[in-house]
DNA sequence: TATGAATGAGTCTTCATTCAT
DNA sequence: AATGAATGAAGACTCATTCAT
């Protein structure tokens, strides 16, 4: 960073490694690249890493850059996208895995939600606060995830309030606070430190249920 | 904004006028400075608004905005310490207005949280996202205002547990999500259309007591 | 100064109070304002040193230096045209008080020359420094009485000279390195530490006999 | 310029090109720039020449500047540096080009010094008025350089005096008084018009001479 | 394919000076 | 006389991106 920026720094917990969900792509530069920017835009935001500081992190001209994306808004793009797929493919599976039982769907799916939220800790921090910074034609992919996303939790929940097995005071904001509580997680987690990521995930899906009134 | 950030925006729900706790201050230049600048903090963000798009937006020079504030980040670390007290101040009329139950003073305490972060929602995005981007010196204040509403939430959820009255799977951990309902709140919730404040924080009283367990 | 000038000093050591020759007018504000000046344009450089730190140091407003002078460029030119006064009227002093030996006068003006610089270091760097980022305009003066204290050393050493007292190997470097000796006094001479002035004038006065040669 | 130094010139005599040594590094754009920085801060001050200023006189953009030196302060250090590496090896070159006798040494470090600050006038005028505007940092070599040049005078008129060929009223005012008629000759020679470098520096010799009594 | 110089508009901030009050 | 907001240009420096080689 410049002289400007040098005491800029983030809070999020340091992982040694940013953590790139696999299907982002096969080993090589652009896997590199997306790694590095995915680092520094958590730390300093998408508009205080430049494309200087990402380059040099790579050892590599910034002309370079461009080989493998055509401007910095598409990494970002990309790295938004890659972490709203990695998610709702997070929900499929943990709706494929669950019986039947609204309980059970909803209790997975908080910790499908969270533990998600606690692996790839830079990846959502930079989904939740640098997407709204590109134009909507580079983010109508994430868009329509998340509301994919949102509308299986309403669903499960939906199904649960038929089945008399949940009881909640509004719809929307009891979703929104359950994908709320997953998406602080990595504010305030230290991988070493404190609990796992399954034990904390196990505990959002107790808490999940707990919002929903679900007889535990 | 310039070419680079044109297509730049935040989703954040625009109401008409930014609003800014009364405490920050008298009506004056000062005033609607902040106000501006809350704005475009919350729309672009710290980096994405340059001090040009913020002085064009108050007629006024940029050298003017020198007059008032040392600098740019002065700016945003008024805004920040000023969310801070804000929010401690309520948190600190609600206790006073509760009794000695821990569920009332855990429900109060939720609603306030829920209010604060309706009524102030650009405030609460900008103290949320761009805060560590300040030098420790200038946000020295604010660290200790946050650990402080911290641990009012945790003593009183601390109490409700020795007195039976709540059973958590994790203090922590619970205490964490009760906070991440309300700070979500400004990103969905769209004043004229949603729920009102009172209904909403309501409903985030009654989802704290469940998250923490209290019979309800 | 501001922040990217804060580590800018220069080397001149500090006396406590700038030195500025009384002739240079009757005490009050005016005469303050050249004094902190002279303080900051020798520390800092012309350029160096703002409106806003002059006025700062002074407790006055930017605005009420326009009352007293007409410009920042003034201030400098009547600071290097008190400083050529000063000197020149001290060369007519020495010679007044000499007798028609050319070794007396050439002593005295060198003791004089010495002198001047060594009691008003801080005019002297000015002056020697600062005066040609003045327009001409407003030097004219300077170049004048410069000129004219030139004109009677060259005299006196002609004279010498012409009585074979002294002998040259060339006129105007003699006349330059005898000048020379005396400008650079201030950047390494400090008060109260190294010699008096009168010691260092008397010494001055012996070295520029040995420059013309003059029998010891 | 710009309008509030348009009339800003100094008073040194123009050489056509600015004189750079050598030794400052090989032709290219580095050492082009260094030219006009060279040129531009001696006529009109480190803080009087702009770094628009500067690129313009090369026809560069004002970025490009910052490709071959990470800051203005910078570019004036490395001037300031190289000065005193000049000097400092003409110094020793000088001394080893003479015989034992402090007469000898003595009359070759003057004609060293006069003759350097000759061909390097620009140069010797940059180092002298501009370089305590820098950080420490940035000077550290030149202030060690510039004290091992005084030593180096030091030791000789020492040995002379210890030798009894000189006898001085005062060491220190005496080697400044040679180092300061060195330094006042950029001020006024003026290379076409006035006379040689070799024969200036000769008289330079001669006089360096007179002013320790050495016997003629 | 890769280098690194180049571009031109942008960044935050400060400048000397003026003017309404 | 004095205040302090205002002006508008300029300060040093960085940006994302392009292009010749």
């Amino acid at each position: 960073m410049n002289a400007r920026s040098s005491a800029v720094k983030r809070r999020i917990p340091r992982t040694l490694k940013p953590s790139l969900p696999d299907s982002i792509g096969e080993p090589g530069i652009r896997r590199r690249i997306l790694e590095v920017a995915l680092h520094l835009f958590a730390r300093h935001g998408f508009h205080g890493a430049s494309v200087r500081d990402l380059t040099q992190a790579l050892e590599l001209q910034p002309s370079q850059l461009y080989v493998h994306f055509p401007s910095k808004e598409h990494l970002l793009a990309e790295l938004v996208n890659a972490g709203h797929q990695t998610l709702l493919k997070a929900f499929h599976t943990a709706l494929l895995e669950s019986g039947s039982d609204p309980r059970e769907q909803l209790a997975a799916l908080a910790r499908a939600h969270a533990a998600i939220h606690l692996k790839h800790p830079q990846l959502a921090v930079v989904v939740n606060e640098e997407m709204d910074l590109l134009p909507p034609a580079l983010i109508s992919v994430s868009v329509a995830l998340r509301a994919e996303g949102t509308s299986l939790l309403v669903e499960v929940v939906e199904r649960g309030i038929a089945q008399k097995l949940f009881s909640v005071p509004d719809l929307a904001v009891t979703v929104a606070a359950i994908a709320a509580m997953g998406m602080r997680l990595p504010y305030w987690h230290q991988p070493g430190k404190d609990e796992s990521v399954e034990q904390l995930a196990q505990t959002h899906g107790v808490l999940a249920l707990r919002l929903v009134g679900a007889a535990s």
